[in-house]
DNA sequence: AGTAAACCCGATCAATTGTTCGTATTTTCT
DNA sequence: AGAAAATACGAACAATTGATCGGGTTTACT
């Protein structure tokens, strides 16, 4: 075990040859293969590097500890979901609200449709949280809601339009999580990022006006 | 270690002497500060025995494992502030609305000020989550909001009231477990609340026309 | 072919964990 | 006082964990 203050998470070596970049990817497979089979308590070096078929010292060649590992995944996930919700804020076609109804329902979707590993994420965020590596890519999450609100919000403040960008992506991703513990119907599913989406808009329009 | 799918969390046996019934209030104030003070990750029943100068053996004598000292703590948590909620609801002086913004206020202030003890708690609660008791307790609070609601939103059908309910008690306890997770200043807090509550009367007003 | 770098291995270590159980002490009630 | 019930104790146990390190194997390059 290592003292979680002073924990590195970032990648111990850059794989070089093409079979330990194989072996790089078989880990990780093999690591959500294990956090959704075996869940976060269970999650552990030896079962991820027995899944990949792979040696535990491998494992350790590439990744400083456990939390990076598992850094690792949320980490793609986060760019994973970025990139998707940045494409539909940008898509100029469509009205704000209307784009801000898109992303609500097609964030919600994503995460329900990864229930499991998001939720086993969800209980392991404890190992990495105060690593530098993670709060820096909270930050840079957020701004993508930024942009739109400017368009979205021309009149408003700047402090206001942060607040709101902060709230929205805050209360989303939490919403999300929240979804992913119990599973639902796509019926239910949908119900409720329209409400979420009912939600957002109707706030958005108060502050259009105040 | 016991397994996760039997582990029954409610207590063992009811101490019937008055220097039991110490003991286990002193374990429950022990388990609070370990909590804090080491965090989720070295919250053990040795380190609560010893805080509270007791036995790990009387410790077990009145907590089946280690989980169901954390529920009982979630759990009396959940109490409070259901109560304190149920009070802020039930205020006939008020606009529903009015009651409203109160209790966002109320429980966002209430969430912040405890905000080392909410944020262990919540690293913690995989170990309980899948527990029936869980689940209930869970249930029970968002019964009083439903029955604010009933007055809130006379006109709108049960479904949308069920729906709303939801979706309000869900955002709220979610954003005060992430606001509890990054200090802000008071200020900032209410700031926050305020919004939040914007948003929510946003959307009831929303509701009540259409 | 030969050398150096990259890679892979897995037995092994130290530390920590949750929990039990036999024994000792204290309270309660007669 | 004395038996029985309730309580308290804490050394000890089994299991699991994260991580290392010395030595073997494969690749790349000359």
């Amino acid at each position: 075990m290592i003292d979680r203050r002073s924990a590195r998470i970032s990648s111990r070596k850059q794989p070089k040859q093409a079979r330990s970049a194989e072996l790089v990817t078989a880990l990780l497979e093999a690591a959500v293969q294990v956090l959704v089979k075996e869940g976060a308590q269970r999650f552990t070096t030896a079962r991820v590097a027995e899944k990949a078929g792979v040696s535990v010292g491998s494992l350790y060649q590439y990744f400083p500890n456990k939390a990076a590992i598992l850094f690792r995944l949320q980490s793609d996930e986060w760019r994973r979901t970025s990139e998707l919700l940045r494409g539909i804020l940008e898509d100029d076609q469509k009205s704000p609200h209307e784009r801000l109804r898109t992303l609500v329902h097609a964030f919600i979707r994503s995460e329900c449709d990864e229930a499991e590993i998001r939720v086993a994420l969800n209980d392991v965020a404890p190992l990495y949280r105060n690593a530098p590596e993670a709060q820096e890519a909270r930050v840079s999450g957020t701004r993508a809601v930024q942009v739109f609100l400017q368009e979205a919000l021309p009149t408003a403040s700047e402090a206001t339009r942060a607040l709101a960008g902060d709230l929205i992506t805050t209360l989303l991703s939490l919403a999300g999580k929240r979804l992913s513990e119990t599973s639902r119907t796509t019926a239910e599913i949908e119900t409720y990022a329209d409400a979420m989406a009912d939600m957002f808009c109707a706030y958005l329009s108060g502050l259009e006006q105040g």
